[in-house]
This record gives structure tokens, sequence and C-alpha cells, in this order.
DNA sequence: GGTCGCTCCGCCATG
DNA sequence: CGGAGCGACC
């Protein structure tokens, strides 16, 4: 990142000093130079939000190799993300001045990639295996499903992938599964579907992600010979985002860190946000238990954020309970306080954030320092959208992947097929494109045939070339594509990869056929697959560029050029910007309507978590906004305002809300919160360019429409709730859009307090409200 | 076997 | 609203 308080332009080439102090260590705080001398025995670092963590890791790295205490080629160094990877090594290289060649530095899955194509056999495998992504994954466990003769609308392939994945990151094999879990899923047949599942994989040499590490860790287990091998070979080891790990990243980090004993854990617990996909706050509230004399390193000093900033986070993120506690504080000033920008509605809320980002442009801001941070993808649309109107640059982070387009996938699946013949995944995917006469007859007895063999697809094809099976048209069509694939993996041999794939993709048929498509897209298609083969370049191996991008499948974006970052909280942990917008800030949209419905308390802080990531990657700006409507799947809905902004010290917080959103109240009684008194509540609705629109595009807030009445109504009335209001009465049946029916108990200012038989009592506006 | 059009569902974040 | 998936029809 430009402009990085941590940057170490000042001692780019860092030798061992012969007297005096490392340089490298110059300019550390005391607790920050501890974590890095703390070389030996395992340490934990807690690291609080901009209080220089991955200046630690690497500084530590640059210590442990400039005294002399390891080679780079006995450093693990571990990320979860490829970016988070991306920066350490070249924050290592520049401290190092050269290249950290050796060094194991990556994230679980790639380090445990290129250690099981080592060790496949051990786990039945051979070492060319395809890694398959989540949507192969759902493939197959849709063809297992449906061999099991189960209803796949009932039993959904994905539901039955979330509960693998979540079996995986708990380290659970089949044989292992809990017997209620085991029984959870297609009346009781979930782990045998697992089994069969796992079972399928090795067949066609394959591995989802889960297994990159499970396999791994078998392997460490049960081979004491390869575990005494990394334990020689890797004396220190390093972690980054330490609350982010699952049990079974745990249980690699715990086998492999039981060599050396060097292992030092960087966290924060208030910035664990991946709870949903099986991370284990508890594994760093544990780690002096499980790392016996471990010693507790606290970085608290903030060098990122001004005052207000961080005052509002540490207020918010205080709501949570189990915590281990930091108190951060910061040398800078207060700055500008945290505002808080209410709208009508998602366009408004677009809208905003371009004219604030227009004005920060005028002024001489760098777009490249401003953020807008969004809880969901599908929310990044209305900025795009915003932003091209206006003509602000900007480069969705994290967005729609290169990857997963699909003329892209087709021309991965024939490579992967050249490079892998028993990925059925991937023969699947292309057996009949461009067409060949192959449909679904076809596949149908190629399935039969392969399960019934337990055999890869290719080889039941070839099995059924050989007889006479098919119609001769399909045989002959599907004996060509075998030829082919024979034909290009000899080739293989002798060409270069991208040559190889320019070959395959003409002699397939595949490129004729975008050439042939006379759809508008088509040329970009072909454009595409141009930009595959000068993506190859960089590889010298099919199978090393078939791996990249297994696993790190994320847009090369084009870097930079001074655009506006538009990605979601989750992919911003890690970066900071001087502006941040934080719109979306509604009940069921932050925090999540999911985290409400199902989680409990564990989901809500750990969206609190989030909040309070997305405010700390701030250095002097944040604004957080929310819209009273929003449009979820196409429907317009009221909003409530997030329970977070309530738990913002007021102290730290400017607001700035249209009038007569909410009429003056918040929906949720909030007596001790810092006050949502709304001042000129009752400006007149008609005027706002939000009801406009909204009329215009037929916004009905009332249940059954507007009668020309009820319109009038609205247009008439400085503030509809009062009227409305007077249309109901205490003991009144009524209906509401989002909390359903329930009973007047109280009236009083334009709002009701109603008890719903669903939601218990709340006080909404008589405005949204109808009589049942 | 291929294509069109309808219905249904989702919009949570990752490797 | 938008995309995937399926069933009816060519």
């Amino acid at each position: 990142m430009s402009g990085d308080p941590f940057d170490f332009s000042g001692f780019d080439t860092p030798a061992p000093a012969a007297d005096g102090e490392a340089p490298w260590l110059a300019g550390l705080n005391p607790a920050q130079r501890e974590a890095v001398e703390t070389t030996e025995g395992p340490v934990l670092v807690l690291a609080g939000a901009g209080t220089g963590k991955t200046r630690v890791l690497t500084t530590r790295i640059a210590h442990l190799v400039a005294t002399g205490r390891a080679h780079p080629g006995e450093i693990l160094a571990v990320t979860f993300t490829n970016k988070a990877a991306n920066e350490m090594a070249g924050r290592v290289e520049r401290l190092l001045a050269r290249p950290a060649a050796g060094m194991a530095l990556g994230t679980f899955h790639s380090i445990s990639a290129r250690w099981l194509r080592r060790h496949a056999e051990l786990v039945g495998l051979r070492s060319n295996f395809t890694i398959l992504d989540t949507d192969d994954q759902i493939r197959l466990l849709k063809q297992i499903i449906a061999a099991a003769d189960l209803d796949e609308k009932r039993w959904p392939a994905r539901l039955l992938a979330g509960l693998v994945d979540r079996w995986k990151n708990r380290a659970l094999l089949p044989d292992a599964l809990p017997a209620d879990e085991a029984h959870s899923f297609a009346d009781g047949r979930g782990g045998a579907l697992y089994a069969a599942y796992q079972d399928r994989l090795r067949i066609l040499n394959a591995c989802d992600f889960g297994d990159l590490l499970l396999h791994m860790i078998t392997i460490l287990k049960r081979h004491e010979d390869v575990l005494a091998h990394y334990h020689r070979r890797y004396r220190y080891i390093l972690v980054d985002e330490y609350q982010d790990t699952n049990v079974a990243q745990y249980l690699w980090l715990r086998l492999l860190a039981r060599g050396a004993g060097n292992i030092c854990c960087v966290g924060d617990d208030d910035q664990s946000i991946y709870r949903w996909r099986g991370a284990e706050i508890g594994n760093i509230l544990r780690f002096e238990t499980d790392f016996p004399g471990a010693r507790i390193i606290r970085l608290e000093q903030n060098y990122r954020s001004t005052g207000h900033i961080l005052g509002a986070a540490s207020t918010l993120i205080a709501a949570n309970r189990g915590r281990l506690g930091k108190t951060l504080y910061t040398d800078a000033g207060d700055g500008e306080k945290v505002r808080i920008v209410g709208v009508w509605d998602a366009d408004e809320e677009a809208r905003r954030v371009g004219e604030e980002i227009e004005a920060l442009q005028r002024a001489g801001h760098a777009l490249g320092e401003i953020a807008i941070l969004v809880r969901a993808g599908y929310q990044t649309r209305e900025f795009e959208e915003r932003l091209v109107t206006i003509g602000i640059p900007y480069r969705v982070v994290g967005g729609p992947r290169f990857y997963e387009r699909a003329e892209i996938r087709d021309a991965l699946a024939y490579l992967r097929v050249v490079a892998q013949p028993d990925d059925d995944l991937a023969f699947e995917r292309i057996v009949n494109r461009p067409k060949r006469g192959l449909g679904a007859t076809t596949i149908e007895r190629l399935h039969r045939l392969a399960r019934a063999q337990r055999i890869p697809l290719t080889r039941a094809a070839a099995l059924l070339v050989g007889s006479e099976e098919l119609r001769p048209q399909a045989r002959r069509a599907l004996g060509g594509l075998l030829e082919d694939f024979d034909r290009w993996r000899a080739e293989a041999a002798r060409l270069e990869h991208t040559a190889l794939t320019e070959l395959v993709l003409e002699e397939s048929g595949y490129v004729e056929m975008w050439q042939k498509d006379r759809s508008p897209d088509a040329p970009g298609r072909l454009e595409n697959l141009a930009e595959l083969v000068r993506a190859m370049e960089a590889f010298d191996s099919l199978a090393g560029f078939l791996e990249h991008i297994s696993l790190v499948m994320e847009n090369e974006e084009a870097a930079g050029g001074d655009k506006v970052s538009i990605m979601t909280l989750h992919a911003a942990k890690g970066l900071e910007f001087d502006s941040v917008f934080l719109p979306g800030w509604e009940e069921g949209v932050f925090p999540h309507q999911r985290a409400m419905d199902e989680g409990g308390t564990p989901a809500l802080e750990e969206e609190r978590r989030l909040a309070y990531v997305g405010l700390t990657r701030a250095r002097a700006r944040a604004v957080i906004l929310f819209a009273a409507n929003r449009r979820i799947y196409g429907q317009w809905q009221s909003t409530l305002p997030s329970r977070f902004l309530d738990e913002l010290d007021a102290a730290h917080v400017e607001r700035d809300i249209a009038g007569g959103l909410y009429g003056g109240g918040h929906g949720r009684a909030a007596p001790d919160g810092p006050g949502w008194a709304y001042q000129g509540y009752d400006v007149e609705l008609s005027r706002g360019p939000g009801w406009e629109r909204a009329r215009r595009r037929g916004y009905r807030p009332q249940k059954g429409g507007l009668s020309d009445g009820g319109q009038a109504h609205f247009i008439a009335r400085t503030d509809p709730n009062h009227a409305a209001a007077r249309d109901f009465a205490a003991g009144q049946r009524v209906f509401h859009d989002k909390f359903g029916y329930g009973t007047v108990t109280a009236i009083d200012d334009g709002k009701l307090t109603i008890a719903f038989e669903h939601s218990g009592e709340k006080r909404v506006l008589a405005s949204f409200v109808t009589p049942a």
C-alpha cells in the first residue's frame, strides 16, 4: 500500500549490524520490538487494528535472517489470503533487499498443495491431482446425491457442500463424524454421502480445498518420517490472522510446531470475522494453554486512525463480550468526527457518496486513498453505476473474477483434462462444448458405467467407444474427442504451454464456436481467451498455471491508476485508506439478516467485529450511511438504522440525517443510547427528491397500495405519520410489511407501539402499517 | 438432441 | 430484479 506508515524506505538494505543497533529494529516501539526479538518458543502477538502487525511479522523474518538465526528456507510463514501473502513477500524482500529464496510463504492452502504434491501417494492420490473449486465440488455432490436416488430439490447439493466444508474445517473425516451429524442430511444419510464423495474424489484424483489441509494432517500424523522432515526443515513458524484459524488449520500448525517449537502467531480477537467458515475464536483465546510457556505480547498503540475514529470504533467493539481485551490509543489528534448520514434510499446513498468523493477529489485527495466498504458483494453495483455516471474511476477488489467467466472455465476445463485425464468435472464440462452431438443420453450412459465400474469418465468413455452401446454418430464423436485428447497430451511434451493452449482451443472447435456466435458478447469472449493465453506466459508450465488459478483465482487487477476502491468489509481487512465510506448500516443488511435470524449472540458479535474492522480501516475520515428504504430481491422494503449506530459514542460522531426519515424515532426504543432525536423531522416530505423518485417508480409504503386519497394525504401533510397515526386505535389489529401482524398497544407522535405476533413489541411508523 | 421460455430462488463473506 | 435449471416443444 502506498503511504503506509510502516514503510521501510528508510532502510532498504539492512545488513547485519556489526556494531550498535540493528537498523531494522529502529523505529519499533517497545512492544513491537519485543515481538520481533522474542524469536524462541511460542509467542502470541495480540495486535490491535493499525498497530503495526505486518511490520512486526516482516521485521521478525528479517531479524531471523539477518541475525543468522535462520535461513529463509527454514521459515514457514502462513497467511489466509493471497493478498496478504503477496504483501508480506514484497515487504520481506524490500527489508532483506533480495528475494527471500526458499522461504515457505503462502496461504494454508497453497503451502499444503505444494507439500501434498510431494506426498500424494500416501493418501491415494497422484501428484498431478486436480484441485476442485466450489463450483466443481457442488456439481460432484449433485451427482452423488442423484446417484443415491435422492431428490435434489429436497436435498440441495449446496447444503451438503456446506456441511462437508464445515466437517472438513473441523478436521472430521467421514469415519470420525459424530453420529448425530452423520445422520444430519437426507434422512440420516449425510455421513454416507460424505464418504461417497471422498471416495469419488479419490477416483478422480482430485481434492477440494478442505482436503488440501486434511490430507496433509493425515500424512503428518501417520508418517513420522515426513513429519520429522518438516520439523527439521521449518524451524520458525509465523502465522498471520491467527484469530481466523479453524480446527484443521490449528491441528496443522500444532503438528508442525511440535518440532522446534518456535511459533509466532499474530492476531486480533476483535477482528475475527470468519466464524461462518469455521474459524474458532477459541484458538486465540486458548493460546496459552495450547502452547505452554507462551509469551503474550500486546500491541496497543494505533498508528493509523485519528482519535475520533478510534474512539468510535472502541466504544462499538466494547459491546462484545468474551474479548481478550486491548486498549488502543493513538498519539494522533482527535481529527474529524465519524459522520453518520441518513438518506432516503439506495440511489440517494450512492449519489451522496459520489458527491462526497467529488468533493474530496476537488480538495486534492487521491482517489486511491478512498474506499467504499460494503457488507455484501451485491451492494457494489449501485456505487459502480453512480461512479460511472459521474466519471470517477474505481476498481472493485475481489469482484467478479476473470477465471469465473464461462469461456475461461471452458478453456481451463480442456487444459485440465489434458493435464489430468481423470478430471471428470472438467471433462463433463466440455464433452459437448462445442456441440458434438453428445447429449444427455450419452452422458447419462457414461455416468452409469463410470459409477458401476468405479472409474473416471474418460476411461468409461474409452470403454463405451470400444463397445456397441452407442449410436454410430455418438460413438464417432466421443472416440474423436478421446483421440484429440491423446494427441494433445502427446503435444504437451513438445510445445510451450501457451502454444498448446492455442492448439487445443483451435482444434477442439472451441474458438470457432465463438467466432460463429452472433451474440454481442462473443467478441469479448474471444478477447478473454486471448487474455488467458497472455496470462499463462507468466508461468513456466501448464501445471504451474493450473495450480495458480485454482488457488488464487482472483482478479489480477491492473493495479495502479488513481482509483476509488470498492470492496466488501471482509476483503478490506488488513487495508487502510484516508477516507472510508461505510454504506448500508441498516438492520437486515448490517447486521445481516441471517446473523439476526440464525446465529444468536455469537453471530451478532461477529457482525459487530466486522463493523469494527470497517471503521478501523480509516485513517482520517469515516462516513457511515444508512438508507430508509432499500430494494431487496427487487422489492422495496423500509429499513431501520443499524443497531451499531447506537453503539458509537456520541462524543465521536456527528449526525447528518435527512429530515423526516424516521419521524424522530428509531423504531426501537433506545432510551439510554446517544439519542436519536432527529431535528426537523417534520420537513415537508413531498419536496424530498426521494419521494418524487419513489412515487414515479410506484413505491407503495402501505400494504395494498396507496389509494388516491392516500397519495394526496402523503403529499398534503407535513408529516404523514402524524396523520396516519390518527387512523389507528389501541387494540386494533394491524399489518406491517416487515414485522407482520400485531396489535396496537400505544400511539404517540405518529408512531405506534405494536405487539407483533412474531417479532415482539416494536415502535413503528404509522405510515408503514395498515389495518388488518 | 437442441432451444426457448417459464419458474424458482437468492443477497454474506474465502481458499 | 437476474441467473440457473428444468420442462415443453421443435
